[in-house]
RNA sequence: GUGCCUGUAGCUCAAUGGCAGAGCGCCGCACUGUGGCUGCGGUGGUUGUGGGUUCAAGUCCCAUCAGGCACCCCA
């Protein structure tokens, strides 16, 4: 065997089996975000790396973007996140757009990271914004439509949750403590990673940052209040505008969600699963200043991304995927001998004039190996056009799910497909 | 970028340092105008690559490449 060349290194081959579930996958997305009156847009997945290095965090941009540098010598980065491009777009057309907005987009992302479960270079990634509204409704919509998401999966709240905190409101609480303004970057970091240290290891990490055993503690404390969201007036409207909106059951509070994102102000959220087997599903959160930073007035906008790894992963393991061994073929005509090839390509023809999706076998092969290759093929309908039917002007149809095969005149093909392919 | 694990047939995996195997798949026949099921037969390999130790290496050692998992970060 001659050696394979290997494909690029964190990318996936989808097959055709694997579009299924894919498109599987990108119907939902496009079916709920429509309904809540969204509209499909997209960017260039080419930016420049200034788009990058000014709002989305030092990490994304200088260990994680693919860039290189073009024939003109300008350094170009396959996009690693939509939501800069986003704000570049609507900072540039400010004007003419009609406020508020109302976008999701669907594609292909890269993060030159080392693969791992749950994490490929090359990712697909539905964002869904609203731009131009300060209502914390805003953030409770885009929420909600991500719970809408998971519900029209098959997912349930026991599930999965989406965990909500807000920005502002810990940045008062680690203010409290006698934290600086520029010490919060650290200290959001530290509160993302208390639940994935012991907290010996955590305690002896907060302290190394310069946090004093007085504030450790009391920081430690503040994470585990549950019910202090009621302090804050934006995530108490956050929660009363899901249950307005249907959704309630899907959020909890939870102070550790920080989000590593440096372009958050506000109301953030993540998605996982109940068991947190898996990485977040779904991040997000609101963006007060990114528009205003690519050159445009102020526009405030939230929303979310989902990768489609982790929830491909997620589906799978909850056996929720749909069928994937359905052919788009309905009907597989046979090619019986040379003389006769062109008798069924004029069948085929005909039937698709009836829109039936029809293939025909393209070589003179034994009927068996066609029959063979219709029943792998998950094709429900075979037409047998040998010189016994021509002569009569006849076709053989025979239904691969039971075997059953009656000859039909040639005039009535059309209405017995179509009854026949109704019942299947 | 750091650490750990794994590379054997198309796929999933066996093989005390001693003849490279099985299951599934694929192809053929029984059934030359009919798939699935069954039976029989066949196809299958530079054991990732390069070196070393040994009478002998898939197995041990070194290097390298690739993949996986964790860290980091994040979708």
């Amino acid at each position: 065997m001659t050696k394979t060349i290997r494909s690029v290194k964190g990318t996936r081959d989808f097959y055709p089996c694997n579009m299924i579930v894919h498109n599987w996958l990108y119907e939902h997305i496009r079916r709920v975000s429509n309904s809540y009156g969204f509209q499909q847009w997209d960017g260039p997945v080419l930016e420049t790396i200034e788009l990058y290095a000014a709002k989305s965090g030092d990490e994304l941009v200088k260990e994680q973007a693919f860039v290189f540098e073009d024939r003109g010598g300008s350094f170009i980065t396959l996009r690693p996140e939509l939501t800069p491009s986003l704000a570049r777009m609507v900072a540039k057309n400010r004007n003419s757009l009609n406020m508020p907005l109302r976008w999701w987009s669907f594609g292909r992302f890269w993060r030159y990271e080392r693969p791992q479960k749950g994490r490929a270079r090359e990712f697909f990634q539905w964002n869904l914004d609203l731009i131009g509204s300060n209502s914390i409704r805003a953030d409770a919509e885009v929420a909600s439509i991500a719970a809408q998401f998971f519900y029209s999966i098959g997912f349930v709240p026991k599930d999965i949750v989406i965990k909500v905190n807000n920005r502002q409101f810990m940045e008062k609480i680690i203010s409290d403590l006698g934290v600086l303004d520029n010490q919060f970057d650290i200290v959001f970091r530290l509160i993302d990673r208390v639940d994935k240290m012991s907290s010996e290891k955590w305690m002896q990490y907060a302290s190394d940052v310069g946090l004093k055993d007085v504030q450790i503690n009391k920081l430690h404390n503040e994470l585990c209040k549950v019910d202090q969201w009621r302090d804050s007036e934006e995530l108490s409207q956050f929660f009363e505008f899901t249950e307005m909106m249907g959704t309630r059951q899907w959020f909890e509070f939870d102070p550790k969600v920080v989000r590593g994102l440096d372009y958050y102000t506000g109301i953030v959220f993540e998605a996982r699963d109940r068991k947190l087997h898996h990485r977040a599903l779904l991040g997000g959160g609101r963006y007060d200043n990114l528009v205003s930073d690519m050159g445009g007035d102020a526009i405030s906008g939230t929303g979310f991304a989902m990768g489609d790894v982790v929830i491909k992963l997620l589906v799978e393991e909850f056996g929720l995927l749909p069928d994937i061994n359905t052919s788009n073929t309905d009907i597989l005509i046979t090619i019986f001998e040379e003389d006769l090839i062109s008798y069924s390509y004029e069948v085929a023809s005909e039937l698709r004039k009836y829109n039936f999706a029809v293939e025909v076998y393209p070589d003179i092969v034994k009927l068996k190996k066609q029959l063979k290759y219709a029943d792998r093929q998950n094709i429900a309908i075979v037409l047998v056009l040998g010189p016994d039917e021509i002569a009569n002007s006849m076709v053989t149809v025979k239904k691969l799910s039971d075997g059953s095969q009656t000859n039909i005149l040639l005039a009535d093909l059309p209405e017995v497909l179509r009854t026949m392919l109704e019942s299947e």
